[in-house]
DNA sequence: GGCACTCGCCCTAAAACCAGA
DNA sequence: GTCTGGTTTTAGGGCGAGTGC
């Protein structure tokens, strides 16, 4: 079937323009008409066949599913997310790619995706601007919910979310948004771990403490170090504020900072294992012992933390957990019962404290 | 205006079902019609006004921005796509979390996305399937673009998007899809690094290399090297493959295999700065020395590259120019020149090799 | 500057079809 | 042959915005 455009001039004479314009628009696409037409059902039993195939006869749901293999249909999610209010799609918004952690936490969440037939978007922001910007982003393609992490967003960022009604989930820490968030207790790790110290007989600590915007996900820990110092006669402890950027040199200058201003610390708490390794690099070029002379942990678990000498006594979580749980408890009509909301943690007792 | 849900029974008498139904229907969300109606202008301007606000008049274009910041509009890129046929919003697929050279480029793409007003949303896929997935749920959400990474990409993925002519670009290497990609040479920067530890004296030579699915962007780098060993009367190269995941663990485990095949050799050459810092903490464990004993070469100019000791020489490359000019060049509509494909590298010295 | 139509798909309602009882 | 119950089709109206006239 051949087809030129038409002459603008005959428009009103030929029944074809419409036709042509019609084409013209086309995407050229494989569409659910097509489909449809191919497997010789209606275009609501094609599109019964996607949504809900428990309608359809076998026979006539494969029929479906072949003519779709055969043309390499991929459903436009965006037509049908307009046309049903409904997204199958969900934005998930990580601080950092240095942590290692988020990879696991990624795959859980996508594990959750591939079980409740949703899929995943992602994006990366590091400061309120690009984080509000992201979410915008997000929410401009109606997208069915949100996973953030951490509890510290821009008021942008919240105000975008409630005011268009997306869902969205905060992990990471607990308590977060009460019952609805996933991840573990923060300052309870941080209590395990000072107490490490202390029971070591270290009496002057040092804790480095991630400030700056967007980490709220460190919040929880200066109490409770503070607290556990302080229930200790006769110990003392150090407060050294870092930037947010997760990088080794940080750590390096933050250990340097730190032996200048009390070089009779004996051990160091990091708030995660890219700062700890730095720390530890610091020391190895100073001829510093660890743990003999000064005793240094990190967070999180990353792999590096393992694989240093020596290696980093860390607190270990669940990234993985806390992936797929969040995507789970994010939308309620999963029909799956909500898995606890603590993931828990543990105090990886290496060589380094 | 209060209005509550229509009682189902009274549904046949009262004027108000079809209302109900269209409003149960509604997103609830702020539309560019409620802006319209509130800035007093037509449909049709308020859509100029996003558009092509040069076609209204200053004034008329002024009470649109109004409204719709007081509304708190968020266009709805789905409906404006799915209208158009054209998408700004970008989908980026990244192998890995894991390369910090991936964090500059994500940069570099987002400042040309900053600078063309598109959007990205990313994905990783470090398998064939994962990444035929992740191009599955770009080409649903039918995104104006995507930027691969590496030209090593299952048959499915390369396909989906012939099929569905999606533009794609691929990256990170040269030469790649010719005249379109962007990248450096890998095999010139091979070439200079096996002769830098060459020209240092060394003879036996290994080259740790990255096989597996999606590696292709290592694939380059061994015959340079293997030409680079011929070329020099004496010298021997060993070549010693490893897995894909890009790990410390993994550096630490090719380095034993290394030494024990082969006691002699004098210098070690890393595919990444990964498994270049778990080889070099392989050799602290065992007390060598690096460089006097062994010399380590990592590649990428990673953040730790910096931060052990010793320092990793490295091969440092443009991952942000990379991002960047990948972004103009997929569309070639922005009106600007196309950036120079080769990003170029460069040859970090310092102290491990 | 505005009207009518389109993009691809979803959804409701009601009618049509197709067994078997 | 009518009734029944499940399956499929027909018809039409959206979803929110862009485009051609």
């Amino acid at each position: 079937m051949t087809e030129h455009k038409a002459d603008p001039g005959a428009a009103v004479l030929s029944p074809a323009p419409a036709e042509a314009k019609r084409r013209s628009r086309q995407s050229g696409r494989v569409t659910l008409a097509a489909v449809a037409r191919r497997a010789g059902v209606s275009l609501m039993s094609a599109s019964n066949a996607f949504r809900c195939p428990e309608k359809l006869r076998s026979d006539t749901l494969a029929r479906v599913q072949t003519a779709a293999r055969e043309l390499g249909y991929i459903p436009d999610v965006l037509a049908g997310t307009l046309a049903s209010g409904q997204s199958p799609v969900v934005g998930v918004l990580l601080p950092t790619m240095r942590n290692s952690s988020f990879e696991r936490y990624l795959s859980g969440l996508r594990r959750a995706a591939r079980e409740t037939g949703r899929r995943i978007i992602l994006s990366f922001a590091d400061s309120p601007e690009s984080e509000a910007e992201a979410v915008e982003t997000f929410i401009g393609l109606r997208v069915g919910g949100v996973v953030l992490i951490g509890g510290d967003h821009s008021p942008g960022t919240l105000q975008l979310l409630r005011q268009t009604a997306t869902p969205f989930i905060e992990t990471w820490l607990l308590p977060a948004d009460a019952g609805k968030g996933v991840g573990y207790d923060a300052a309870a790790a941080m209590t395990a771990m000072t107490g490490l110290h202390l029971q070591a007989g270290r009496r002057v600590l040092a804790l480095i403490d991630h400030d700056g915007a967007l980490a709220a996900r460190y919040r929880l820990r200066r109490p409770a170090f503070e607290a556990a110092v302080a229930a200790v006669p006769g110990a003392r402890g150090i407060i050294h504020p870092v930037g947010a950027t997760d990088s080794f040199s940080e750590g390096a200058a933050a250990m340097a900072a730190i032996l200048a201003q009390a070089p009779q610390v004996r051990a160091v708490i990091c708030p995660t294992d890219i700062i700890a390794a730095g720390a530890l690099f610091e020391c190895q070029r100073r001829g510093l012992r660890v743990p003999q002379d000064i005793a240094i942990s990190g967070w999180g678990n990353y792999e590096i933390s393992g694989q240093t000498l020596p290696a980093l006594t860390t607190v270990a979580l669940d990234a993985e957990a806390i992936g797929h749980a969040a995507l789970l408890r994010l939308m309620p009509g999963s029909g799956e019962t909500c898995p606890a909301q603590d993931t828990g943690f543990q105090i990886l007792r290496r060589d380094s404290a």
